[in-house]
DNA sequence: CCGTACAATGTTTTT
DNA sequence: CATTGTACGG
């Protein structure tokens, strides 16, 4: 054996060692952040492929397809050997992956078609209006209400009573029909092969469950099983891992309870407790040296977590310097903290801090906002993660079912969406055709010379010349791509005249994008499982340097030299819809927990002690209960604006509490008399020192004076 | 039956 | 504020 290629093993410490050199048999790893996770996966996959591995042999199942591309390619250099032919992905492309194979077991075709969010919200809409249930007095939920539902009965396990009783209680009334719709859409899915995300991953649990033969094939295919951030699994997916690894046990899953984010959708971090049941003889180890972050960092991190009211599995500890204490910055309102901010990443692009290893984060896309407005002003470049996905601009879902159709002449979907765009041509036009084009079979230019006449728009003979040069011609991906938009611009600039400059760019970037693939089919899937955010494109050279702004979500595992965290106000962090449960509240705080765990060196805490809400102006706003219970020694205060003390109280305000001619008494403006109440969570409030103010109670605490 | 103009409504996180 | 529902004129 030839031994200096193992040499990155000695760069391990002993844990992550026997982490890497178990091999054979169940293991779960508990890794803290900053613990050294990722390498030592990719030390792993490299060992394995070093012990003679064949590396199509392996399975590695990440977060997202980038992180496990990243991997490889890391393992490979480490190896100085090509890993490339490890298979890695999401469970949503393994499973995929797998049903184009064996899909046929359940009755698809290998070329069924994925749904994404929007589609599913499209397909309901159809559905629900021809079912009737639009026309009713009370309001029926909207479609993405429905899709959230829906998604929430399988990931979640939940009978619908049980998610509409506990989270819709308003729409109960409408029991049946929403139960009724549900059975219409998923048998519209298995008539017209389609599947949505949690098809994926059910059928193909379906056929594992069901198929002993095929849990033998894919054992023999794939001998080692690696999941990383097992925390954010859900049930569904224990239970792939599990029947994927029934004949060789050898899997190995990587995960933080206190990392653990993704509930929303169904996300279990008990998971990683009942790994050890799914596995028998499985081995534990525990990573809990941090190497990322200064011990002023580690400290506040562990505070946070330590006020949770779960106990979690680990201590991270760290062998780094002290470090500079942590920065609390209370602004005056948001554009004094963007402000702030930008003078921030100036002076620290001045001390040789490259921009991109600073970043700001957030607990939703819109906090941002305002920020963006600022940098942009100011002429730092950017880039932002999370927030609007490229694919849900209908501009963009336009020019994909023109591609869609090509690919599968019986996505009746993508018809409807092509035929609203034509002149003329409404719900019932749309409707009438696509009944008749069900009946009729065969390819696609035949199906063409039966759009039926009703329809005698120009643009139909557009489309239909278009069709037949992209069917006999073999054009790539890009060629069909351009070909499509010159027949779609005019359309494009009718519909969208107001912004339609704006949203060139974002056909642009696809177009570019597409260069890659050399199959359509190919590049469709790709855009469904690893949706594609705007602006990601935007901003094509590489050795550019942006400052990252990203949602805490879309930034997990990874790091960067300085962190800020903005909005640390009630409402917004922690978000007010988790308010009122103590379980989204603990998951607010591992979020938190996450955030502040990106820092190496420096972090930044920031609360604006007033935000701006359209329609309502200004409203003062609370910080955020988890910066509040942070002991003061911990931190360093920025300019502290002389305020008075924060309220201690931690009761909710509700304006059912309040009623006209109520003394009440606020932390800033002290002691005032509710004029009027605007709305139930609105009241108008004349103050002696301010005057007459309006107060958003989900924001403003607002204390009864007896 | 289509398109437009206006009012109402409710805003998290993602594969 | 952007999306969804309603009213009306062509």
């Amino acid at each position: 054996m030839v031994l200096e290629n193992l040499s990155f093993l000695r760069e391990l410490n002993s844990s992550q060692q026997r982490v890497v050199k178990t091999s054979f048999g169940p293991l779960l790893v508990i890794a803290g952040a900053g613990s050294g996770k990722t390498k030592t996966l990719v030390c792993r996959l490299a060992y394995l492929v070093h012990q003679g591995v064949p590396p199509e042999k392996i399975l590695l199942l990440t977060f997202t397809r980038k992180a496990a591309k990243e991997m490889i390619e890391r393992a490979s250099e480490l190896l100085k050997r090509d890993c490339q032919k490890i298979s890695g992905g999401t469970f949503h492309s393994l499973c995929q992956y797998m049903l184009r194979f064996y899909g046929y077991l359940l009755g698809y075709h290998s070329n069924f078609t994925i749904l994404d969010r929007s589609d599913a919200e499209d397909l309901l809409n159809l559905l629900r209006n021809s079912l009737g249930f639009t026309d009713k007095k009370k309001r029926f939920p909207k479609k993405d209400t429905l899709v959230t539902i829906y998604s929430k009965i399988i990931n979640q396990r939940k009978s619908l009573e049980e998610i509409l009783s506990y989270e819709y209680p308003q729409f109960l009334d409408f029991f049946h029909e929403i139960e009724k719709l549900r059975i219409e859409y998923n048998n519209y899915k298995k008539e017209h092969q389609l599947m949505d995300y949690d098809d994926l991953l059910i059928n193909w649990l379906l056929i594992l469950k069901q198929y002993p033969q095929v849990r033998k094939e894919v054992g023999e295919r794939y001998n080692f099983i690696m999941v990383d951030e097992y925390q954010d699994t859900n049930y569904l997916q224990g239970e792939i891992v599990k029947y994927m690894g029934e004949i060789h046990q050898n899997v190995m899953v990587v995960g933080d309870d206190s990392q653990s984010i993704y509930g929303f959708r169904g996300a279990n971090f008990k998971n990683i407790f009942e790994f050890p049941n799914l596995f028998k003889n499985t081995k534990i180890i525990k990573l809990e040296q941090n190497y990322r972050s200064t011990q002023a960092i580690l400290d506040l991190a562990n505070i946070i977590i330590s006020n949770s009211k779960i106990k979690y599995t680990k201590n991270l500890y760290t062998l780094r310097k002290e470090g500079e204490k942590p920065v609390l910055f209370k602004a005056k309102d948001e554009a004094e903290a963007s402000k702030f901010i930008a003078d921030r990443v100036l002076e620290l692009r001045e001390k040789g801090v490259k921009l991109s290893q600073i970043s700001v984060l957030f607990r939703s896309a819109f906090h941002s906002f305002d920020l963006e407005v600022e940098l942009s002003k100011r002429g730092i470049p950017f880039i932002k993660y999370g927030g609007l996905k490229l694919l849900e601009s209908a501009h963009i879902k336009d020019l994909l079912s023109f591609l869609k159709i090509l690919i599968n002449p019986k996505d009746f979907l993508a018809w409807h969406r092509i035929l609203l765009l034509l002149e003329g041509v409404g719900p019932k036009t749309a409707e009438k055709t696509i009944n008749y084009l069900k009946t009729v079979e065969g390819h696609l230019n035949y199906i063409l010379e039966k759009i039926p006449p009703q329809i005698p728009t120009k643009e139909v003979k557009h489309l239909v010349k278009l069709y037949k040069e992209l069917l006999f011609k073999n054009f790539s991906p890009t060629e069909v791509l351009i070909k499509v938009w010159e027949n779609y611009y005019p359309i494009f600039q009718r519909i969208y005249y107001e912004d339609y400059l704006k949203r060139e760019k974002d056909i642009e970037s696809l177009i570019a994008l597409s260069e890659k693939y050399s199959s359509l089919e190919e590049f469709l899937t790709d855009l469904v499982l690893e949706p594609l955010e705007v602006g990601e494109l935007g901003n094509i050279s590489k050795e550019e340097e942006f400052l990252v702004l990203s949602t805490i979500h879309s930034a997990k595992g990874l790091e960067w030299h300085t962190v800020f965290i903005i909005s640390l106000i009630e409402g917004r962090f922690p978000s007010y819809h988790s308010l009122q449960k103590e379980e989204e509240l603990e998951e607010e705080r591992r979020l938190f927990y996450v955030a502040v765990t990106r820092a190496r060196e420096k972090l930044f805490l920031i609360a604006p002690t007033t935000v701006y809400l359209p329609g309502e102006g200004r409203v003062l706003a609370k910080i955020s209960r988890f910066v509040q219970e942070i002991p003061p020694s911990l931190l360093n205060y920025y300019n502290e604006t002389p305020t008075h003390q924060e309220s201690t109280h931690n009761t909710k305000a509700v304006s059912s509490c309040f009623k006209i001619g109520d003394l009440v008494k606020h932390p800033h403006f002290g002691e005032g008399e509710i004029l009027e109440i605007v709305s139930p969570e609105k009241v108008k409030v004349y103050f002696e020192k301010k005057g007459i103010t309006l107060l958003h109670l989900k924001y403003a605490s607002l204390e009864k004076l007896i």
